[in-house]
DNA sequence: CCATATAATGACCACCTGGTCACTGACCGG
DNA sequence: CCGGTCAGTGACCAGGTGGTCATTATATGG
């Protein structure tokens, strides 16, 4: 659960160099696969050390999982209060920047959890992924709830429907930009800052107006009348 | 890549014996934790055997991989075939409903495409999954050209972001159904038919509308005269 | 300078992995 | 009944795993 008292008392540059190359092994290879010997040759100390640090290879996994929540959650704080008081779109819209900003800036943090989620052999897997799905849930529900309050959104929406649908797009809108093949061709994936803003407002225009043709009044162009006819085809 | 003659002139119900435990083991395992111990120990032939069959754990999940390749290519061929001549927001519904059916019929295949997304040791990872992205976009993209052409969808439409928009949500819709902790809150994991049926249609809406307020005149429904009114405002 | 407490070490353990290959025994034509 | 073919076998291999612990090195205090 909880590093050692020894491990405690290491001098600041060992520790992290520890526990540096950890995140490392367990982004690159999951729990299962990730290697302790792999670990301490590339750190530099001899296995028992680790073990005398972390009891296990389980309990060193829960030191680095318990950090890197810590991270999730600071961020989350962070983003809600700097958006707070916008629009709600705009809230979405800045949230899953923040989300390509925290991946930019904890790479591997982010792998392990993609790894975690789909890898049955994950310690605390259940629990951890409790957690995710409580962070967004009451991330998100609030904002869906302020939404409509503020009257951004339409007052007749499934509130869990609705969350479910942005929980389900921001996270693969950050999926896209770190694992290849997901972007089916939006280019998402490893695009640059200004391709990045421009998808996430289509992104956000979608959400707001939808994908059908508006059902009454599109004043937008030609011969309004033609646009009117009641029949289906054109 | 191919299962040797010795393996093809075996009775058909041996064969089926070897084929469901390899599935069921890597369905399990994903590839690397995947054992052929305990494949042939279920199965109840020598590892040799195996091996003599299919030359390596490799060339067993390769065999296996094309039938469930063949699979997905006949379902989604049919899906386009039954929904073909359907409104656009109907082919999105039924394909969605269709993703659910396959995997009641497969689940085990399922599991082996979720696996490989995220675990990076998958031999042939980066072809199949470029395979499945293609499948994706071939299927997804002409139906939402079509739509366009229907008039179903705004014109104006970004066609890559829509297909992507459509592709993150159906799978995930899939995805929720059978990986816990997904679908936040929506209640779709291993929902019954008649709750997936009615989550697909709320989706569905929700694609169709947006979550915005409509920008101009919501009269419900009332008094048609207003819905085709020339002008852009009411 | 020694005695003691404490931390670091790496050889070692049992176990598991994918893969090999000399052997076995069933079958078949002559 | 023989010789030959051939699929089936499982003991065996080298290499890896997480984890242990007797031994050694280091630091501390009297």
């Amino acid at each position: 659960m909880v590093p050692s008292d020894i491990f405690n008392k290491l001098d600041e540059s060992k520790k992290t160099r520890i526990l540096d190359a950890a995140v490392d092994e367990f982004s690159i290879h999951g729990f299962r696969q990730a290697s302790v010997n792999r670990m301490v040759d590339r750190i530099g100390i001899a296995k028992g050390s680790l073990f005398q640090y972390f009891g296990s290879k389980e309990g060193l996994f829960h030191v680095i999982f318990n950090h890197a929540v810590e991270l999730v959650r600071h961020s989350l704080r962070q983003v809600k209060r700097e958006t707070s008081d916008a629009d709600f779109f705009e809230r979405i819209r800045k949230s899953t920047l923040a989300g390509i900003r925290f991946i930019k800036g904890h790479p591997r943090v982010y792998r392990i959890y993609l790894k975690m989620i789909f890898q049955e052999d994950f310690p605390l897997r259940a629990e951890f992924l409790q957690q995710v799905h409580l962070f967004s849930a009451e991330y998100l529900r609030p904002i869906v709830r302020a939404g409509i309050a503020r009257g951004d959104l339409r007052p007749d929406l499934d509130t869990e429907m609705t969350v479910f649908l942005l929980d389900a797009l921001m996270d693969r809108f950050l999926q896209a930009y770190c694992v290849p093949f997901l972007d089916a061709g939006a280019h998402i994936y490893q695009a640059e800052d200004a391709d990045l803003e421009r998808r996430a407002a289509q992104f956000v225009d979608m959400l707001r107006s939808g994908m059908g043709v508006p059902k009454k009044d599109n004043g937008a162009g030609l011969e309004p009348a033609t646009m009117c006819t009641g029949d289906g085809n054109v």
